[in-house]
DNA sequence: GCGGACTGCTTACCT
DNA sequence: ACAGGTAAGCAGTCCGCG
């Protein structure tokens, strides 16, 4: 029983070998493997022997073989090129592609440590109940004004929490007050070596931090490098080595996979905000102790009585907070370095698209498929202007309020497609079939061979059914929650198979497959949308797999669900058989604005909102909540008058200026380097001014600014909510750019807008009010 | 010189 | 750095206007 952690390799006398770190139910052990041989293949041109003489007579080359193997065009036989050392393979893929009796060359660019978990079919994360693995949670204070840098400024805290239950606080300022995580060293460098010894006798398993590949990791890296220390944090006790990962650094721990929180949850979650204390707040809907990230230098230098104890508290709170969204966000991410076969410091940095490619190389190994080619830059800018498809059909809504609405969607609509019209690269266009499964969007996949990617979508749909029997039957309920992870996980998989098709990075870009399963999606939707109305049904809204009904001829609740039951059986009757309409539920009431933006009620008063400002980063609590509440009294209470006066006393509130700050800010994206920016938005002039007081951005950084009273444009008075003093704000932006359109938006909709209302508001805008 | 109409850029959402 | 479809705000420009 064994759980591998990691995987990587080592060059020893020229010959590599790999390295498999496990966690046993008796403890650590690592495995080598020293028989594996780092190799790639070649594609002939025209003869196989000329090209394989052509290849064996190069040096490094130490063995050359033939292989039958499955291109999407059929079968074919290549060379597996074997080399001595892993570096060899990037050293040759040029020089042997160039080759005149070479077409190609292929799965040159793994590396070798990925290339032995694909072909050993390796599964890591196989933890148990006999496993447990011990997580801990790192972070550090840094005394500073302005940015930390490195070079100057010491780290003066160290904060740590184990799964174990350990919990530590390493510092070297004495709080006189005594606490139990307290540990008061004699300096920066006694604090670094106390959490590397920690680690070590801990055994720990996993690393976490917040940020901390780009932060806390090489920051600890740098200052053990002045102080002359060895930040060794391996498992074989080497050295934290940072990686460039695209525009992000990684910092991997060699035996111990170190997971960077940050990432994650901004993958997982959709928040206005991703600091810490937002992500923590977001997750389990309680405050965490906090102070401003300015502050730290003046709780440190303080003379005054428990400030410093309250850093130190600040610092395990931190700590704590970290471990905890550690436990809510790895179960995840071990299913799915599980399920995709590679080591959970790679997987947990992949992007959806990444995730897809491995799992597919992994099972087209399996299969002898020759992995395509990531695309060149030629072959990506070709994709590009390969131009848009079309994609999903969007109903325009019949605006306004809508009472007995039932809600049908089509279940995973576009893995479904895949499946059942059998779409993949290989099964295009194969010229055997006739036109018995051809796509609206006009092309033709075969139906005699299944496709390699149908395949592995219908194993990852079968392995979730089977998942969810496993779920319904399990009494124990961690091995159940377990069970609902993974059963997520492999929806997230299947669920990005579509897109990966239309991915121009794609090694199985397909843009016939992206196309046909938007065309086939159309169609089926379009299908029960006739169907519905034959029946009598009048179709409110619909978008790609959804449709929102109402049965005029009915009041009655239940004679509608029956009705509408009725309707689904009929037309999944006519569909094939992977496809299937199912009820998504009655709202008693619904309000459709646009296409995409919408809110419904449910019997139970809970209000579901979808694209109105409600649901957007960018525009003011103060606005979201006056929306959400107004559709609430509208929904539930049909009582348009009542929220016209909430609306009013609000109004006053903010002209008064009582509105605190915090419900005034917004959070805006910064989406390219500040640099980058043709036209220069609100967010970005508020980026600029911080700018030059010394803040400093990173793109993708979301920017918090309030609206205030001074400058000629709306971005001339956007400035950064932390350099913002409470009641600086423009009260007027505030109520006819924020307030007032969110709610009118909704009583508009009403067909009440024709009236008093919109006077009101226009009257509102001049400040009648 | 002003204001409305329109365009392009930008963001965040929906499925 | 998985797809396309969509609404909407802000900045800037155009256009008409004795």
């Amino acid at each position: 029983m064994k759980c591998l952690l990691d995987a990587d390799y080592q060059v020893r006398g020229e010959t590599p070998h790999i390295r498999l770190f496990y966690k046993t139910d008796r403890g650590r052990v690592t495995e080598k493997v020293s028989d594996f041989k780092p190799y790639f293949y070649a594609l002939p041109r025209t003869s196989m022997d000329d090209a394989r003489k052509a290849v064996e007579s190069l040096e490094a080359v130490t063995s050359v073989e033939t292989k039958k193997m499955f291109k999407s065009e059929g079968q074919t036989n290549v060379l597996v090129v074997c080399v001595a050392l892993p570096r060899d393979v990037p050293r040759l893929r040029g020089e042997i592609r160039s080759l005149p009796e070479i077409a190609d060359v292929f799965e040159a660019d793994v590396p070798f440590a990925r290339r032995y978990l694909i072909d050993s079919k390796t599964t890591p994360m196989q933890y148990s109940d006999k496993i447990t693995l011990n997580v801990a949670a790192v972070d550090i204070e840094v005394y500073c004004r302005g940015e930390p840098k490195s070079d100057e400024d010491p780290v003066i805290m160290i904060s740590y929490a184990d799964t174990g239950g350990l919990r530590r606080v390493w510092t070297y300022k004495n709080p006189g007050v005594k606490k139990q995580y307290v540990e008061v060293l004699e300096g920066e460098e006694q604090v670094i070596k106390a959490l590397v010894e920690t680690i070590k006798k801990r055994e720990v398993d996993v690393i976490c931090g917040y940020n901390s590949d780009n932060f806390d990791m090489p920051y600890l890296k740098e200052r053990s490098e002045i102080l002359g220390l060895d930040f060794n944090l391996g498992f074989d006790d080497t050295p934290v080595k940072m990686e460039r990962r695209g525009m992000n650094n990684g910092a991997r721990i060699t035996g111990r996979p170190h997971v960077d929180l940050y990432p994650i949850a901004r993958q997982v979650y959709n928040f206005p905000r991703y600091r810490l204390e937002d992500v923590y707040e977001g997750i389990f809907g309680t405050r965490k102790v906090d102070i401003k990230k300015d502050d730290i230098n003046v709780f440190w230098d303080s003379k005054k009585e428990g400030d410093l104890e309250c850093l130190i508290e600040y610092s395990m709170s931190d700590v704590d907070a970290t471990l905890e969204i550690a436990q809510q966000l790895l179960p995840l991410q071990y299913e799915l370095s599980k399920l995709i076969k590679q080591p959970l410091y790679e997987t947990s940095r992949m992007a959806a698209g990444q995730r897809v490619e491995y799992l597919l190389m992994q099972r087209a190994c399996e299969k002898n498929i020759l992995v395509p080619n990531r695309p060149g830059d030629e072959l990506y800018n070709e994709r590009g202007v390969d131009d848009k498809y079309e994609g999903a059909y969007v109903v325009e809504p019949r605006k306004g309020i809508h009472d007995n609405i039932v809600l049908f969607d089509f279940r995973s609509l576009y893995p479904s497609i895949i499946i059942s019209h059998n779409v993949d690269p290989s099964t295009l266009d194969c010229g055997c079939c006739q036109e018995a499964n051809k796509s609206p969007a006009g092309h033709v996949f075969c139906t005699n061979k299944k496709g390699f990617i149908p395949s592995v979508l219908k194993t990852l749909i079968n392995l979730r059914v089977e998942t969810k029997k496993q779920l319904k039957a399990e009494v124990d309920s961690g091995k159940k929650s377990q069970l609902d992870v993974r059963q997520n996980a492999l929806k997230l998989l299947a669920n990005s198979m579509y897109g990966y098709y239309g991915f121009q990075r794609a090694r199985w870009y397909c843009r016939p497959c992206a196309e046909s399963i938007t065309s086939w999606g159309r169609d089926y939707i379009h299908k029960a949308i006739k169907q519905a109305e034959a029946e009598g049904f009048t179709v409110v809204y619909g978008d790609t797999d959804s449709v929102y009904l109402t049965y005029p001829r009915e009041a009655d609740e239940k004679k509608i669900v029956d009705k509408a039951e009725r309707f689904r059986e009929t037309l999944n009757q006519e569909l094939p058989e992977a496809m299937e309409l199912e009820f998504e539920g009655f709202y008693p009431r619904g309000v459709f604005i646009t296409k995409k933006r919408y809110a419904v009620i449910g019997v139970d008063g809970k209000l579901t909102v979808k694209g109105l400002e409600t649901r957007r980063r960018d525009w003011a609590r103060l606005a979201k909540s006056a929306q959400e509440r107004v559709l609430d009294i509208i929904l539930g209470e049909k009582n348009p008058k009542k929220a016209a006066g909430y609306v009013k006393d609000l109004v006053q509130k903010v002209k008064a200026g009582d509105i605190p700050l915090e419900d005034l800010v917004i959070h805006t994206q910064m989406t390219r380097k500040i640099g980058d920016y043709v036209s220069e938005g609100p967010h970005v002039l508020a980026a600029k001014k911080a700018l030059k007081n010394g803040r400093e951005f990173r793109q993708g950084d979301i920017i918090s600014y309030i609206v205030t009273r001074r400058g000629q444009s709306i971005s001339d008075k956007a400035q950064l909510i932390d350099d913002t003093v409470e009641g600086d704000y423009d009260s007027d932006y505030y109520i006819n750019n924020q307030l007032l359109p969110a709610v009118l938006r909704i009583l508009e909709a009403l067909g009440y807008q024709e009236g008093e209302l919109k006077g009101q508001g226009k009257q509102m805008s001049l400040g009648d009010w």
